[in-house]
DNA sequence: CATGAATGAGGGTTCATTCAT
DNA sequence: CATGAATGAACCCTCATTCAT
């Protein structure tokens, strides 16, 4: 509904604008221009309007990373990784002040569940996307799978974090690509020349 | 001094037993068995409290890693990497549940300054180290340090992030280390004062 | 609005009943029936209370003596300063502990703005009175007012400052018509349209 | 005691500097150098200084003015109004600063006591000047002077209350020796050149 | 359904005062 | 007698939430 989005979208702007301490309900539904009481009708309580932006963002978020894995099945092992950090880094840095904004408040509230279902639905979808390698194999793709967006969730957070500048965000996110392909290869087994039956397995 | 050893203390069981929501100065006095008056002889406001439980917390988390890099110095790249990994581990594990707090809560503080001051600690320790591996050199060390680093502390802060279970962090700490030496492998430079020996060994 | 006036009133009777250190906002709100927090939709802060309502008892005393010198117009000097005195006089006699709690405690406050604003008013009113005074001029009348309601002003207080009885009161009150009439005609200019009369008169 | 002597200054200073809202006790005592413990050995409590200070600050003033009063014994009227206004004004000016922040600040303690004892005093002496007057008597000189006083003080007092320039102070305060001489030159009994008897009567 | 004035529990903070050293 | 750390009652103010209109 208009009015969902329209509040989702001044918790942005009053994070933004006047940051977490001024996140009162009073002041989102003034920005919404919307009153308190409407707000009230459509999430229980603040928690509850905190919980379902961070619901969204995250299913947005999976929503790309799961679409470029599916772009990528079959293609060869550096070309996922590739596109799987990129695609990951794109959807952070493009509204890069909100993605801070929500790094940090996240903070006021219990997103373990949130996070599950996020990762959840991220690993299934590069989990499948790795098995379908045409090019590399693992012994516990699970474990390896687990591993490498464990690092790239927190790479990237870790980046914002940190004050860096633009300059060395993106030379970050080059030797991500790098770090991420080179674990990869480590861990795949050592046959790798099996094209055509790991390919048909599929 | 001991009040001040007992404020922090208190802040940190508060966290733990009440959550974030209840850490109240009030409250924190409380636990530490002094008055409201009396924390704020030591703590001109709340946010200092807190402020300066992180600075200790990260002082201490610093020290650690600079004494480890510190007794590398000389050492083969794979031990120094393995040696990092597992102090920084070792660390953050020792009290995991204070750990999985301070990470939820420090996002309500404007920790820029102090993550600065840790990083820049930290940084020179690992650089340093890595400067003098006796088996490998490095183009861009401070690019590759940064990464290093950076991967180290995110995918560390991931898993706590994530409920994981104690299994699937000891297997994730396993592959960090492996992960980062990957990397390292991959970014060094070939030729090395032990040119012959190194280069077969890869 | 009524509220705001509920407030005003409660404000009053706390400074009357309990003094001046008992005006907390939560006590003034629960005499005027309603919550701090409705107070604090109504003012800022307490401050803005205190001020508020000087605000409003200076407007009220200014309005008396506006009126008061616009009666007056043309009529002889005798006759305006016994006017002026008596109003002022009234105003501040009608509720005479009020006006002794609000003596009291506006020094609490920054009240120059506020002290300014009502001057203004009172000096222009009544020194358009003198102006058009039947029997009298004056080479300086500005200094001369001003120094008239100084007078006025500081003497009444005075009054009440120290806490004399009301005969004595009476008294001072009468006097200081006397007083103020002696001096205009010290410094009155001598010639005038009606001069063999009022010369003669002196 | 000098110890006594420098809280009372260190108070002065501390409402100068730093304002009546940090008058603490504890800023009180930094400031004169001892702590706080030692200022509770010579005042029982917060009020018991601030009433000392006005004690003082009235009794040096009661002195001036009574002085002034018997230097000006079987004066002629209009030199010793002239004396009266011009030592209460020099006495009022001399430190304007601390006029105006103790005018401010008394507010905060129940000083009608304190000005009791002032008035009597002061009235005395003045009375009994008046009396002396070698060219002047006064059907009611009790009430005559205590109109002269309150007049005097209050004048005085409205003077520093609005923020009125040097010029504008100076201005008033010649024109308020010439308000008081023309009252006095009005309510003095009518019969004036008794002056060997009046004299002689003393 | 929308409104927004009213609510009041509860938080951060201050500061006069005490008392063990 | 001096010290100053400790105390804790009390204050100002906020803001999530409700409900009569």
């Amino acid at each position: 509904m208009a009015t969902v989005d329209a509040i989702f979208e001044a918790t942005i702007q009053v994070l933004l604008v006047d940051g977490p301490v001024r996140l009162t309900t009073t002041h989102v539904a003034e920005r919404a221009g919307v009153s308190v009481g409407t707000l009230y009708q459509y999430f229980p309580h603040k928690e509850a309007l905190f919980y379902g932006l961070n619901e969204r963002y995250l299913d947005v978020l999976a929503d790309k990373v799961a679409s470029a894995c599916e772009a990528q099945r079959g293609a060869p092992l550096a070309q996922m990784v590739e596109a799987l950090v990129t695609t990951y880094w794109r959807a952070k840095t493009e509204r890069a002040e909100v993605t801070r904004v929500l790094y940090r408040s996240v903070a006021e509230l219990d997103n373990t569940a949130l996070l599950a279902a996020f990762s959840r639905r991220v690993d299934a979808a590069t989990e499948a996307m790795f098995a379908s390698a045409c090019d590399a194999a693992f012994d516990d793709l699970p474990t390896v799978n687990l591993m490498l967006l464990t690092t790239i969730f927190g790479t990237v957070r870790n980046i914002f974090e940190r004050a860096l500048s633009d300059a060395e965000g993106r030379a970050l996110h080059a030797q991500l690509s790098v770090m991420c392909l080179a674990y990869l290869e480590t861990v795949r087994v050592t046959r790798r020349s099996v094209p055509a039956a790991a390919a048909s397995a599929d």
